[in-house]
DNA sequence: TATGCATGTAAGTAACTACTTGCATGATTT
DNA sequence: AAATCATGCAAGTAGTTACTTACATGCATA
């Protein structure tokens, strides 16, 4: 049985990705929550001590985006960079509304989503610049460029690509995109 | 002497970049126009005509990122995709806020921001497919790559990297992302 | 001088918002 | 059986918001 307060945090992350922050209401929160108002008051002091728990909370759907990976040939980072590549793009789809709203307010919020970010994506950033470093050291990269601006580059590739999708219409699937991204990657980072 | 019509739509644009669209009340926006509120509602029928003039004079400013140039030889390719590169995200980081916010609206106004992309982004994002698309033909870049998405690719990795920024602390200024970027860019696009 | 015309001021309206209070109800635990 | 607990319901409060009305003022033009 799921408990009252996920099902108010779950209607909370829609909707707060569906109208913003300020649009969303406490009201069609606890509606789609299937809860009465007030209960969702009992269980939040207030608006803004919803939106910490849920921005919390949903640091944690970016965690694992990267796995620990061999890396002694080539090959190893090839198929690496795409999987990684890969799971962020479908990570970001799965929660295309919500990623966009909390983009779009963070510099409104910065110190919540600065907490969201530390929890989920950072450590794998982290884990995916240090694979590149290695790869830099074992000459499989190119030396002259920053393995830190490299393993952004790659997320930013994919994170432009899904955030302004609506606007360029469906000219291509964001598949094919991804394999464009990664192909135009790889090749950029070779010695 | 600059019309009231146009301090208001200023004053609109910075408010609602900086507010959000719900977040953004009519008064602050007179206040900051320095014109009574009722003016404000003479010169727009309401709220949602003064985002509609807003969106439409804002498209306007994202012309002209493209530069029509030549494309003799490789050095001529390689200083076009650093110079847009580098137009694109000083664009970006002049609009920072008004972007941020459009970006993370962008689903909630689909019609209205469509109309301000086709305005501005559109004819530029057309010239530098096509610009590509010469490339292509003259075996200046690869030939498994489709000029569409490859144009996208660059401009997602800039639009990306200037959206997440105050995430990622300043490890690492614009100007170097950008570079490394359009480096990567080049080497990936090469034949 | 007289007539518009754009603006400011004061006041108000109706709707909505976050949040509260008091009480009833049904299930669970003691 | 008694007590505790989470929840629903009805009603209300105080503040904010978009937007309106009525009137006064100053400035340019006829």
């Amino acid at each position: 049985m799921i408990s009252t307060e996920d099902k108010i945090l779950g209607a909370a992350t829609v909707v707060f990705g569906r109208r913003g922050v300020t649009g969303a209401t406490t009201r069609e929160i606890a509606r789609r929550a299937r809860v009465n108002e007030v209960t969702l008051f009992r269980h939040f002091r207030n608006k803004e001590e919803l939106l910490r728990r849920v921005i919390v909370c949903s640091g944690q759907r970016f965690e694992d985006v990267f796995d620990a990976a061999p890396l002694e040939s080539a090959a190893d980072l090839r198929r690496t960079v795409a999987k990684c590549a890969r799971v962020y793009a479908q990570k970001l789809i799965e929660n295309e509304e919500f990623v966009r709203t909390f983009m779009g307010e963070l510099t409104r919020h910065l110190a919540l989503c600065r907490r969201l970010f530390a929890e989920g994506g950072k450590p794998t950033r982290q884990k995916f610049i240090a694979y590149l470093s290695e790869a830099k050291r074992k000459k499989l990269i190119r030396s002259d460029i920053d393995p830190t601006m490299a393993a952004d580059a790659l997320t930013a590739m994919i994170l432009g690509g899904v955030m302004r999708r609506p606007l360029t219409g469906a000219q291509y699937g964001i598949d094919a995109y991804v394999k464009t991204c990664v192909k135009l990657y790889l090749k950029g980072l070779q010695p």
